[in-house]
DNA sequence: AATGAATGAGTATTCATTCAT
DNA sequence: GATGAATGAATACTCATTCAT
């Protein structure tokens, strides 16, 4: 049964993702994914071909998840300053879910080093996160509440250097309350961006 | 000899920094490490406690040393500008230096998640980069060129932000002709945040 | 299956007896002890945790071994005297067997002044020793072929030093033939405390 | 200068001593020795061919410590009785003494399984001690105070399995304090094989 | 005589992967 | 489909020994 097994697999990389969540990509080890899981070892090698298989398969499955939030955030709002701040929100969604993200989105960045599948998955994700504020931007600009002149691509760039660049630092920290601390920064930097007076 | 033994332990630092750029955090064994160094494994055991003390000891080396070479870049300028130009230029030094840096940084970043000692050195790295800008916004502020209400900590933040969030995704891309692109993108967002006309 | 896991234990522990017979207690690997076995080297990491839980219970398994040898054999004697005899016997059960088994028991006793759990075990099996020779004494007290007044503990605890002391004389004795002296020297040394005339 | 290197080997041996009463044959290092010595590691290669010919000596220099010293308490007193009750004061000297030595010699008796020449010299030292109580048993039976018709030799042996089994045991044991014990059980089994009324 | 840097052989341990049941 | 027993490759680490200084 098809359903089954995709219930099987979601089941699995729900698993794998607490698991190195906790453990680190190096660290984390089949049968801790099992373990978290509740089947048995070969279970994963089931349906999963091997390891690098399902790390695969959970960092598409992991940033789809989070793509598809942050997408559903932004158009759930429908000003251009609505949608800037839902989606601040929806990436800043809160300390213990941005920790446990970017804790194995890091291990997943270090590994794509020397992981060209890791790098094509994460490009697309980016692509994804690049699309959501180019749409802000352009629809900003429309209204008049963006300048004319801002280069939608470079700016979308920056925007999400920004994003990874404060949660790295925020992770890094060891005050988890500077949280809020961060979110503001970064909308705020936004704003700078964007010469919203 | 105290001379041979420092002598001894930069060229195992060395050959620690170019094994783990090539082979990753995980993948680089203390055997590589030697013969990178092109001396025996056990060298490496009389130099450094263990694998982690010698990784430890590589990352303070290597953020001290891309730290100096900013820090004199920017004194090596007089105006405002002139600093900040000199910083994004000793940032995106070249294409070969940041990708093997920023391999390597990454790791790092990733296993500071697990590992106190990591998070430190990091967050002293951190703290001496926040010192270059808040440096150069002050002076700015000081001649007229940046705007006098621009608050000093959160940009200094946000500007490395910027700079390590570029640099990865440079590093995620295929096309490593995208440096020039990535660094006048990162000089622009500056100027936008200092809002510089 | 239990009852294949207990088989595979007994296996393994059959082997470390074997190769910790040959090589000794610090010069016996994991490798040689799944040699010996005849299986992989990672097997006998499935079963035990590690080196030292491997050796603990051989310790314990070898002792109980040896302890239930010598009361089946005790037990198959109904006068005191016929206890003894019979005790001493199984004791200096055979050349090779007492060989094999006193390296390796010697190898634990010098261990255990560093292993707490090697000394607990060790302890045991001294408290079932001497507590078959107090049932032989209090029988043979209660006949009157042994003397009332001889001090039960004290002459468990001499008796059993008498029987490791001689076979440890034994053992670094060139001439394995003497082991006949040696069981009747043992014997005589009984009669001698029992004050047997 | 034959004094001075005599001297220094002499240190290094009671370094030697002191190191593997610690941590055990298997455990000691030439480098912990070294630093009980206060000298550098090169020195112990200096004066010992390498690490087994440096054990072996102290075995010999240990054994022979142990045996002139229960000599000259014996030879201090000129009746069996006397004799005896010395030999027994000078073998259970002192709780610490008597532990550090048997810890380390029962390291020596284990490992001579495998050792020739730890088991020549073991041998050696042996006959010394049967020679002790042999003549001690001589005397008393000429005074009349031992029985006559004992057979020195086998006694000899027993003696010495008593001493050896007896301080094993309470090496094993927990209770520090159950030397005086051990001490007079062992005299007192004495007193029972020489059938002193 | 003495030092200690350098070597490299040897080993416990981990874990992805396979496969018989 | 599911299990978990078995395999063995890979690696950090220890330490006796050598030898240049």
């Amino acid at each position: 049964m098809k359903k089954k097994a995709e219930e099987r697999k979601n089941q699995i990389l729900r698993a794998a993702f607490q698991a190195m969540s906790v453990q680190g990509y190096n660290s984390v080890t089949l049968q801790s994914i099992a373990d978290h899981a509740e089947v048995s070892k070969g279970v994963v090698h089931y349906y999963f071909k091997n390891k690098e298989d399902t790390l695969s398969q959970l960092l598409e499955w992991l940033t789809n998840k989070i793509y598809n939030y942050e997408l559903a955030s932004v158009n759930s709002e429908s000003t251009p300053l609505g949608k800037l701040k839902a989606y601040v929100n929806s990436v800043f969604v809160a300390p213990e879910k941005n920790a446990k993200f970017y804790r194995v989105y890091l291990d997943f960045l270090s590994q794509a080093g020397q992981n060209e599948t890791y790098r094509k998955i994460n490009h697309h994700f980016y692509q994804n996160c690049w699309g959501i504020t180019s749409d802000i931007i352009t629809s900003g600009q429309k209204t008049g509440v963006f300048e004319q002149n801002i280069n939608i691509e470079n700016t979308s760039k920056t925007m999400r250097a920004i994003i990874d660049g404060l949660l790295i630092q925020w992770l890094m920290n060891e005050d988890i309350n500077s949280h809020q601390y961060y979110k503001e920064t970064c909308y705020q930097s936004f704003l700078d961006l964007l010469k919203v007076n």
